[in-house]
DNA sequence: GTGAAAGCGCTAACAG
DNA sequence: CTGTTAGCGCTTTCAC
């Protein structure tokens, strides 16, 4: 375990000062060439790496760190989320680190990574609101699909009410009559019905609201979409508009379409949500609610700005997912 | 701008030493229970918030973060990479940032990254080794899918001399006669014979090895394999095994033979390359040259826990690709 | 159980 | 152009 090489091993085999050596290092001006060469050259040969650590608490401007927290990457919806994150934060000049909580308890994480970078992002599943605002230790934290209540945490969430009742409009106008609704929830949970389901009844005639299939497997799977798609035809053979809650579900739907002979969207229109790219490979290529994509990405950006200046206080925002009309629907 | 909080205005207003402050914060022994209490209490009441970087100096044990570089997460190889080596980084107790060097040249953000993580990985071009050597100052670079040569790099590459050769036979048992090979180059750039194509062309006969399709093309695009799957069974149309060079070109290629009216695996046999989750779900399910899993993921991770600790010299692994076989082959 | 002293390694502000 | 002087905010000894 060799003592680190410092700053001042390079001002002293260089015979400058520590000050100098920074000016040569950091390409910093008021310095003649020769000297930055010979410092340059002197710390290349010592091996010399300037401490991160120490350069940013000397340093007035600090690196920011964002941490992006979901249940899983290996789910397409937040890999494509990353992506469009990425974009927004580094654009922003700051570095973001992907977490994912999925064998790590939820609080606990988020305890961590307090200490650890400046803002936390993510998918936070249930977790009191109360709880997770002192387990952040005031590390501003915004939530995402939800919507914050409690002082000084933000959230960027979605408004399905609107998107529903303009979609429905827009499906019938195209001859849409039986809506079904595919949903899912983890195994041997009890089921809750959600902000977007709500959102789905009201926007759908009462006779079609009853027409739903809430799938017992993984949510967000295509095996979910394709066990529920199957039981809903069966159960409601006259429906002629399937929307599923999840681009995934809806893939996994087209797939039981085909094995069924079900032509779409000739004979069912489909609907998925949340904006996949992967959604525009399928054939037919399928229609969904987006959520994803710059906007989504820009304002969670611009609500962790408002919270890293510390000016704004806590921000709920919403945003409505627009309608991506491709071929299934 | 209000000057932070600091220990130092805890310790004053709880009427104790820094050091105390510190040993409640951090959960430390020696300290009682009420003067714990008493800090933590004073230390969330002015909003305290421990400097990471300050910390992190005064400590011995530091943060190690690693940056993982990629062109653009939104390619499902990446992402599913990015996914099995957060597992893997995240087990060792490091911090994994991620770049995309779209926008950006890929020297300079390696430079700017030798300031800020303590290693680099990633998929990083055709860049120079001596460039990218010296654009690291002496951060640990891993370079992935290249084997490096230089003095102190490391790098985790694949080999697949033995995987096509064993890919060849193993296809030629089940009935294979005539194989094509479905490449692709980004548009405008001069065709240069990769790695992969070397091995195949030493796995099949002489014949086949001329039913080569090259497509200008994004590579690594559904696209390219669609456009390559026609024009190769144009040119060849005696084919009946078809190697795509990544997944996802064989997905291109997949529905192309389903506009065609081909079967796969029936009259065409169809193998990809990259191993992605994605080809489980499609119908029939992608047969294909696995790189990805935890194999790579753990290889990489331990490449860069040798150059952390600074032990081990640079490092050249290569990984043979295993075959998966699902359906289409 | 608590505190004092001595850094961790670097950069800002100023002087020369 | 270069050096000096102070910190940045926290943790580590090691006394008490």
């Amino acid at each position: 375990m060799q003592r680190r090489v410092t700053i001042e091993d390079i001002a002293r085999e260089a015979g400058v000062s520590r000050q100098t050596v920074t000016r040569a290092m950091n390409g910093m001006p008021r310095i003649s060439e020769a000297t930055r060469a010979r410092v340059l050259e002197v710390s290349e040969r010592l091996g010399y790496r300037p401490s991160r650590f120490a350069s940013n608490l000397a340093r007035s401007t600090k690196t920011k760190t964002i941490a992006f927290v979901v249940d899983s990457f290996r789910n397409p919806y937040y890999s494509e989320l990353t992506a469009d994150l990425l974009d927004a934060t580094s654009a922003r000049g700051w570095q973001m680190s992907i977490f994912s909580h999925e064998d790590e308890p939820e609080l606990q994480l988020i305890g961590r990574l307090a200490s650890q970078v400046d803002a936390v992002v993510g998918y936070l599943g249930e977790t009191d609101e109360a709880a997770l605002g002192s387990a952040a230790r005031g590390v501003p934290l915004v939530l995402l699909g939800r919507t914050a209540t409690a002082e000084g945490l933000h959230s960027v969430d979605f408004d399905f009410g609107p998107a529903f009742a303009r979609l429905a409009a827009e499906l019938r106008e195209r001859g849409a009559k039986r809506f079904g609704l595919l949903e899912s929830q983890p195994l041997g949970t009890i089921y809750k019905p959600s902000s977007r389901r709500i959102a789905y009844e009201d926007a759908v005639d009462a006779h079609s609201a009853e027409a739903v299939v809430v799938c017992e497997a993984p949510p967000q799977s295509m095996d979910a979409g394709q066990l529920g798609f199957n039981e809903l035809m069966d159960r409601f053979p006259e429906t002629d508009t399937v929307i599923a809650f999840s681009d995934l579900m809806a893939m996994g739907a087209l797939r039981a379409a085909h094995r069924r002979g079900i032509d779409v969207p000739g004979q069912v229109r489909l609907v998925g949500v949340d904006g996949l790219s992967l959604g525009a490979v399928t054939s037919p290529a399928l229609t969904t609610l987006a959520i994803l994509g710059t906007e989504f990405a820009e304002q969670v950006a611009d609500v962790v700005a408002k919270a890293l200046s510390g000016q704004g206080d806590a921000a709920a925002r919403r945003i409505v997912p627009s309608i991506l009309w491709r071929e299934s629907a």
